[in-house]
DNA sequence: AATTATGTTCCATATAGTGGAATAAATTGA
DNA sequence: TCAATTTATTCCACTATATGGAACATAATT
């Protein structure tokens, strides 16, 4: 929900990306006056802002004044998917942990203050993909959210979390910054995090961290399971197959994007 | 690859978009040097998009200065997708068209020059999800693609025909404005339109025009097949399951969306 | 028909984007 | 290793573009 600090860097076009967060965020398809109320904006110049982003296809119109986000979206996210370095180089290293484990495994990235799934291989195909990939979670109650934000260097961590909402998903949910805070802690002293199941009540899953030479993005790797069916015992002795896997991504990905990758 | 009029109102929202597509549409991914040829701005002013974009999430750069489109943009994909109106008043009856023909069933959207597919139905879903949705397809010899055009208001029509560039995909691809102007004469009258190997050999279907009240989107619906084991014959059999599918999702739509939609 | 709510247009003003040129950084070649 | 060259980044006077308050239009409501 917390979006957007007063001040932003990218002027016009963020004001735009604005607009199609508060879109996305309406749990229904927001009439121009919805909008007026969300962003910050004067009527005129919102009205004008929508428009444009109409014209380009970001956006669409129902006959009833109701916007929806726009099918240009979908295409460029194809794309985007498609022709991901990170993903291209991670899928088989993600298809053999899941060989080895049976159990569906996610690769997210870190996108703001949310983890966003990149990738999901599981056996049972019966579930839609698209149930997952390009779905955001948080950061704090979820195993590739716990292990990316493990990666970031201190100072970022620390900005991160401080600008975190706790919700309790579940019983388990961390509540607040400090319990995460610990959590990743230790998460770094071991390279594994948990989540036990914080986000969603009989699902839990062990993740480790992942992030590019630089820093400029970090990511985790999973392996979710239905707690009834895999004991936490189990997931104990999935560790080092989840870290290895995490460890060959990495280095598959320096030696074929180059040692700056 | 023909994108853009030299002018376009939406200002620097439209550059920017400008700037995504010449990403999207690079082979692999660009440095700012290509993009530079690329895009129609001097150096200083398109190295300032680009950092905008990169802010954004909308762009991504790696470490050796070449640019992906960004995760963001899957993010919102996600949720364009999972909201959509269209998709979801359809959503039944493209699954009941897929239990009457036992075939693939596309739904599709004209996005400027190109359909994107917006939905998928079928039986071995072990094909990756993300395989067709968002993706983009020529109109000009897809079936829904076709489908689509035949449901432009004339002068509409004429427009997207004359900025079309044929490209010749199978021996049986429509060569010319004139070929697909006299097609889509025929599927005004049939209101059903073909491919016939026309995108892919050995690949056919049969589809139908869609569209809301107001032509503000136009669509297509189809059944997709191999020809090898799908004779021509049967997909004439189909013909009325297919207008009758588009037929019931217009009604539905009407209905639910008011008489407005 | 009058009232209220909602959407759209206008235009003087200021802000934010522009782009040519200078600087910096990385890459190549000798 | 150092110069030459390519490539990326920063700067800032200028101007095109976005702004937003207010007037106007168009439904919806009473």
């Amino acid at each position: 929900m917390a979006r957007r600090d007063d001040a932003n860097g990218t002027g016009t076009l963020g004001k735009a990306m604005d607009v199609l967060d508060a879109v996305a965020a309406a749990p229904s398809p927001p009439r121009f006056t919805d909008l007026l109320g969300k962003v910050d904006q004067p009527r005129g110049t919102l009205h004008r802002q929508v428009s444009n982003l109409v014209e380009e296809g970001l956006l669409s119109v129902r006959g009833d004044h109701s916007y929806e986000l726009g099918v240009r979206l979908l295409r460029l996210a194809s794309k985007a998917w498609s022709d991901n370095q990170f993903r291209l180089v991670a899928e088989p290293h993600l298809r053999r942990l899941h060989d080895l484990t049976g159990e569906t495994v996610h690769l997210g990235v870190l996108s703001g203050a949310e983890v966003v799934y990149l990738d999901k291989v599981e056996s049972r195909q019966a579930v839609r993909m698209h149930s997952q990939i390009g779905n955001a979670s948080p950061t704090y109650c979820t195993g590739v959210g716990k292990a990316a934000l493990s990666a970031l260097p201190e100072a970022e961590l620390e900005r991160r979390i401080a600008a975190l909402a706790f919700r309790a998903y579940t019983p388990s949910t961390l509540p607040d910054a400090a319990a995460l805070r610990r959590e990743i802690d230790e998460i770094r002293r071991s390279g594994i995090a948990y989540d036990r199941e914080e986000h969603e009540p009989g699902i839990h899953c062990v993740a480790a961290p992942l992030h590019s030479r630089s820093r400029d993005f970090v990511a985790g790797v999973s392996v979710t399971a239905p707690a009834y069916r895999i004991p936490m015992a189990r997931l104990h002795e999935w560790e080092p197959l989840v870290r290895d896997c995490a460890r060959s991504i990495m280095e598959d990905m320096a030696s074929r994007l180059g040692p700056r990758s």
